[in-house]
DNA sequence: CTGGGTGCTT
DNA sequence: AAGCACC
């Protein structure tokens, strides 16, 4: 019962599109190297705590995996350069950096983490086979056609693995940084053949085999946007590996899915995804929370929430636009469920609390205190603080932002995104123009509430912008962020210890079910690994492996699943701006990547 | 006691 | 608007 049914199936769905997944190769430690090029030459490793987040080629040739305890690290190679990677800065500054090169493009951009982008490159693919060429395809072919697909769609992916090669060649020519691609007609056969040609290097999967490759991963959760949630019902109902969900009827789906949910469930299995490749702008929220053992007491809260709201101010200033809408969450202490449970109120504000002078955003005391009364007043809403109480968490977020428009014409709602987008990436551009034309209206057209946001408020004029102060403010963050190191839970892995003890039952009971072939060979020990799964140590994230998990545990899963581990702690971890604009004090190398690494205060 | 996001469903 | 699921 092995998915063979290849045969006439390839005409099923729209193969019009053409899609590239880059991976950025063992990111952390790149960006090291590029920062210090005497470091390519050596063992390294990045550290966090105690642990080697992630290590250079190498270094994994002396068996330096990612996650591992730095002690034992270094016996397998006493040689080994560590350097501390807890500051995340310059990551953030080489992601974004990345992400400019995919822009320009023209292509939409889709940033997932900060090592990882999907783009749609569709209308290229369809540019360059215009100009008519040979169609020689660049890099690996997961597997050689069997049939010629009438609609074209090898032509164009053939087209779109040289694109995906340019592309990587652009990155390293112009940043030095090294990175895996993946071409498919859709993001989710982009994403997960990507990793299959590592490092350095790019794999292409034909429609064709959409089906024959999703069988061979074992878990459901290795397919994106398949969670613990789901995962657990699926396992509950023995569909385990995606070649289960494959043969899963419909109908079964839709009794315990939505049949929204049990449709696209059944389309992932196979291969299928027509989600769009979505540009990445600005944040459609900006937000903070903070949690602690216990709060019962309304001073108490008063100072959490007051914190939270200076720095979730400085951020705001950061992002530059107005805020028009305020969220309060809580979660109260509750023996049952250890987490989630939250609650929130929102309500719109009035724009007129912040003001824009000389291009930053500017809150005066009036408006933090007209700002607390409307939090205090949601918090009452959620809980009535004469009475006793029990908090574990506040939080604070705003989380609809005026729209920019553009000074002259109310044309362009349409290139919005793509100015936002620019403007985030290229302070030197927004310096330059942001102040000369931008003007601000109100987004929503609820402006009943709101006292019209007069033009005195707005901008007033062209005025010299955004200074080099942002960087000191950088800095602060970047220490809190060491403050807070990422930690695994257990109840985060792909599969947590329940689901493997259930995988490793189902799999003794239903005897030979003979898994399809995997992509690489795993060990089948899983009831062993599911023990030592509660050995989750402490410490903080990693580019290449999601925290930090024993390794024994972590080398014992499946390939899929080590990938899916590595991207689950990959968070969109807000898409930062890039404050500090290339100096031009080093006049004598303008093209060398260093300059995007501002030296440290 | 990770936070900080996004998107779907109701 | 609020809650859930996911990354």
């Amino acid at each position: 019962m092995q998915s063979s049914s290849s045969t006439c199936s390839y005409v099923d769905g729209d193969h019009s599109r053409s899609i590239i997944h880059i991976d950025v190769d063992c990111f952390y430690a790149q960006v090291e190297m590029v920062k210090n090029p005497e470091l390519r030459s050596v063992p390294l490793g990045i550290q966090q705590k105690n642990i080697v987040v992630t290590s250079n080629y190498e270094a994994r040739n002396y068996g330096v995996q990612k996650c591992m305890l730095v002690t034992d690290a270094l016996k397998l190679c006493p040689n080994l350069k560590l350097v501390n990677g807890e500051d995340l800065h310059d990551y953030r500054a080489a992601s974004n950096k990345i992400f400019e090169v995919l822009l320009s493009l023209k292509c939409p951009v889709e940033k997932l983490g900060m090592d990882e982008n999907f783009i749609d490159v569709t209308k290229l693919v369809q540019e360059k086979e215009k100009s008519g060429n040979c169609t020689a395809l660049v890099g690996h072919l997961y597997k050689e056609p069997s049939i010629q697909c009438p609609c074209g769609c090898q032509s164009r992916l053939k087209t779109a693995s040289q694109i995906a090669n340019d592309i990587r060649q652009k990155v390293y020519n112009e940043l030095g940084f090294t990175i895996c691609a993946g071409t498919a007609h859709n993001k989710l056969l982009a994403k997960l053949i990507c990793p299959l040609h590592k490092p350095n290097n790019q794999t292409t999967i034909f429609p064709e085999h959409a089906i024959d490759f999703m069988a061979t991963m074992d878990s459901v959760r290795a397919i994106p946007s398949i969670g613990s949630k789901t995962t657990e019902t699926l396992i509950s109902h023995k569909i385990i590996s995606v070649s289960d969900l494959q043969q899963v009827p419909i109908e079964l789906l839709k009794k315990n899915f939505s049949s929204d949910m049990a449709v696209r469930l059944k389309s992932l299995s196979l291969g299928e995804d027509n989600t769009p490749v979505k540009q990445t702008g600005k944040p459609l929220s900006i937000g903070l929370e903070d949690s602690f053992k216990t709060v019962s007491v309304k001073s108490e809260v008063e100072d959490k929430i007051s914190i939270l709201l200076q720095r979730l101010l400085v951020l705001v200033r950061e992002d530059g636009r107005i805020p028009v809408s305020l969220r309060v969450t809580l979660r109260k202490k509750d023996a049952k469920r250890l987490s989630s449970h939250r609650e929130s109120r929102q309500c719109q504000i009035s724009p007129s609390i912040f003001t824009i002078t000389n291009g930053t955003l500017i809150v005066t005391d009036a408006g933090q205190q007209k700002l607390m009364s409307i939090i205090m007043r949601l918090f009452n809403k959620l809980i009535d603080l004469s009475k006793p109480f029990h908090l574990t968490l506040v939080g604070l977020a705003f989380t609809k932002f005026q729209e920019r428009m553009t000074g002259r014409s109310s044309i362009v709602n349409y290139l919005m995104n793509d100015i936002s987008v620019q403007s985030v990436l290229n302070l030197q551009n927004d310096c330059d123009t942001s102040a000369t034309s931008m003007d601000y209206s109100a987004a929503s057209p609820s402006s009943s509430t709101t006292t019209d946001l007069s033009d005195a408020e707005v901008e007033p004029s062209p005025k010299k912008p955004k200074k080099v102060t942002w960087i000191a403010k950088r800095r602060c963050l970047a220490k809190e962020e060491v403050a807070s190191p990422s930690k695994l839970k257990v109840s985060e892995l792909r599969l947590n210890s329940k689901e493997l003890e259930k995988v490793s039952e189902l799999r003794l009971n239903s005897r030979d079910r003979s898994l399809t072939p995997r992509a690489s060979p795993a060990k089948d020990n899983l009831s062993d690994t599911s023990d030592t799964m509660k050995d989750v140590m402490e410490g903080g994230p990693c580019d290449d492996c999601p925290s930090y998990v024993d390794k024994e545990v972590f080398d014992a899963l499946p390939d899929e699943m080590q990938q899916e581990l590595k991207a689950m702690w990959k968070n969109p971890s807000s898409s930062d701006v890039q404050r500090t604009s290339p100096r031009t004090t080093n006049k004598s190398k303008p093209n060398s990547i260093l300059k995007y690494f501002v030296p440290h205060k």
